[in-house]
DNA sequence: ACAATCAAATTGTATATACAAGTAAACACA
DNA sequence: TGTGTTTACTTGTATATACAATTTGATTGT
């Protein structure tokens, strides 16, 4: 053991080194692993010791183990791309800009066919209705529409949200367990042209977003970003973000 | 235990009791969770079982464990919103579709400056440049445009993509450890329109990807959906506190 | 009342042991 | 040659035990 492996317990020890050994290319993908014996004599250590640290490193997708087989190095396996949605004020923050937003609308009112559709719920029940438009340097990047369930969110409208976004305040209060987006290219309409301060024909990107808490409908919002000013982006490393 | 829980170990027995309760609501976040001597005799089990069950679901994000102070049910802040992007191939398969493509280029050629700085390579190196249209039922969906390092993929332009696609098969033969992707909102030139036999105007996604292998840039792709006919979505993955 | 100490509870790590279950190669036998 | 059988190896699960480290609350002493 060197010296720079102090202070970590015996079975990270053996999780290191052979992440190591895969990320520098020492171990290919399909490569075989020291069998847990193999490695318990390796580092003095008993097999249990050495089952936790390949335990691990299958349960974090770095290899695959198959009884009376053996351990071996996973495939990596990138298949699913992910990108990550951050509030628009964590993203106007990251790169320094200056956020702020205009409340446009904000109060409670009797839910449409088609939105009582995407939050089944019935035509006419009472939900909290809210457009804001976000700015980064007085520049609109965001028109941000958002119908919340009274059931989940009873005090929504009482909330103060110069200080908290809408999405925090949310996240902070009802169990989100479950979320869908929906990505599409749209030309808006002109309503939200003008405040989004965009060109006719200028395409946006509309993203659509459901959230249920415990099985109800907890908000669909409808998020639109100019095209020409906002992008969309992530970076992944190995499945983590 | 139930019949229904034979053939689980007890270990799982143990989590998936733990996650239904959670799940449910009769645990909420930031709820103690038996101790593992608890639990152990609960399941007339060994503390080490137990130990290996609040283990696996810490790891998993589930419950959070506080040394000489006991568990508790984790948070759960999905504050990271991910989009999962699928391979177009995928998605149509999932419909049922009928897909097929047509190859518009594929050949060797010089990197443009352009190019040659988002790949992280000198103007003028060779690189295998390849363009498809894929459709669904003779319907363009996706324009996909790719630029593959040959130092990454050397036999590309043998490969026989009518069986496999290029990403799989780049997934297949390269380590792709890292990837970028980009999204926005663009009305695309008229040369792509005609293979999208789209109208003049219309909004398109264009979904740009960069992937690394071994900190060089493997591939760098453009792919562009019809905005009015293709939509991005993907799910929530449960976050760590 | 305050501070130091102690005890109990809890999680974290490590070990030795045991047996089950699956795989693959060597082997024995017809 | 072909076919079961055995054997060796590997991973999977479970247990009992031990001690370390941390936190919390109770106890004790001043």
């Amino acid at each position: 053991m060197s010296s720079f492996e102090k202070g970590f317990a015996i079975y990270e020890r053996i999780k290191i080194s052979i992440r190591e050994k895969i990320d520098s290319g020492i171990l290919k993908p399909g490569d075989r692993i020291l069998s847990e014996v193999e490695l318990a004599n390796l580092f003095n250590a008993s097999r249990m010791t050495a089952n936790r640290a390949l335990k691990e490193l299958t349960a974090e997708g770095r290899i695959i183990r198959i009884q009376g087989v053996g351990s071996f190095v996973a495939k990596s396996k990138p298949e699913v791309a992910l990108l990550e949605i951050k509030s628009i004020a964590e993203e106007i923050a990251k790169w320094g800009g200056v956020h702020s937003s205009d409340m446009i609308l904000f109060k409670e009112e009797s839910v449409s066919k088609n939105i009582a559709g995407k939050m089944d719920i019935n035509a006419g029940d009472r939900v909290f209705h809210s457009i804001f438009v976000h700015k980064d340097e007085d520049i609109p990047v965001q028109y941000s529409e958002r119908f919340i369930n009274p059931r989940v969110a009873p005090k929504y409208l009482e909330q103060d949200f110069t200080k908290m976004t809408p999405s925090e305040y949310l996240l902070e209060i009802a169990a989100i367990q479950e979320s869908e987006h929906t990505i599409e290219a749209i030309i808006p309409k002109k309503a939200i042209q003008k405040l989004l301060q965009i060109k006719h024909g200028e395409p946006c990107i509309s993203l659509k977003r459901r959230t249920w808490s415990f099985d109800l409908v907890a908000t669909y919002s409808i998020l639109i970003y100019p095209g020409s000013k906002y992008k969309l982006s992530g970076k992944i490393r190995r499945g983590k973000i």
